[in-house]
DNA sequence: TACCATACCTTGCGCTGCGAGGTATTATCG
DNA sequence: CGATAATACCTCGCAGCGCAAGGTATGGTA
């Protein structure tokens, strides 16, 4: 059978997107990811273990990031980082978000994409 | 059974958001909206007859839409405009979207949310 | 007579995000 | 030394949202 395909819903993918954007910048473990979003969003977002891991798991999957053991303090982490793949993966879904907010933002006020207000 | 409470994703509702505030500045039928969204976005987004006609229908249960017919050009058309708790509706909607979106922006930006650049 | 555009509607499902729970190890505290 | 909390990892199952796909009816147009 055809299998409808249905393209995702032009919201979804955030958490995703949080997590690559996080991991350019650093390399961190899950643990840290799910803090660390809920502290730099200023306690906006939280992004529970429940997200966060199978996201991670998915991304090393299909090659946007790469995982390394290690050890501190007697606590075993597994750190991630972003592969070139993943950075232009990061790249994209930027993109489409920044044109995305910017479309509804200007909805919101009243105007229309792409217009300037005089 | 305690029916376990799911809080929405932050993600959603968007739709909702963008139907109120179409209404809010003019009052509008159905599918005049599926393609005010897709026009004012410059087709950055799309919500189809599928999207937004069951939107309109539950907003109008919960009472912050009105609705009446009305026949323009032997065109029968349902017209909804905001209700005084809609419009509240939408201000508490417009914040937390606001809110959610400078949050992902400063985010993709690498800084704090609340933190100024220096 | 077709055919397209307008205008309304609902059903069914894919998929995402998430809560809830589970394991194991290390600190902390009485 | 036992108990509790914090760290750190993981997965299952579902609720809900958004959507494609389909359906009806009418008016314009070729």
């Amino acid at each position: 059978m055809p299998a409808r395909e249905t393209n995702p819903s032009f919201m979804n993918g955030v958490p995703e997107l949080l997590i690559l954007s996080l991991l350019r910048q650093e390399e961190m473990y899950g643990y840290e990811i799910v803090q660390a979003i809920s502290s730099r969003s200023g306690a906006v977002i939280t992004a529970g273990e429940g997200v966060v891991y199978p996201v991670l798991h998915a991304l090393e999957r299909d090659g946007a990031l790469r995982s390394r053991r290690k050890t501190v303090n007697g606590r075993s982490r597994i750190y991630y980082s972003v592969t070139p793949g993943g950075a232009l993966r990061l790249t994209q879904l930027s993109q489409t978000w920044t044109q995305l907010a910017a479309a509804i933002q200007t909805m919101l006020q009243g105007g229309r994409h792409g217009e300037a207000f005089r």
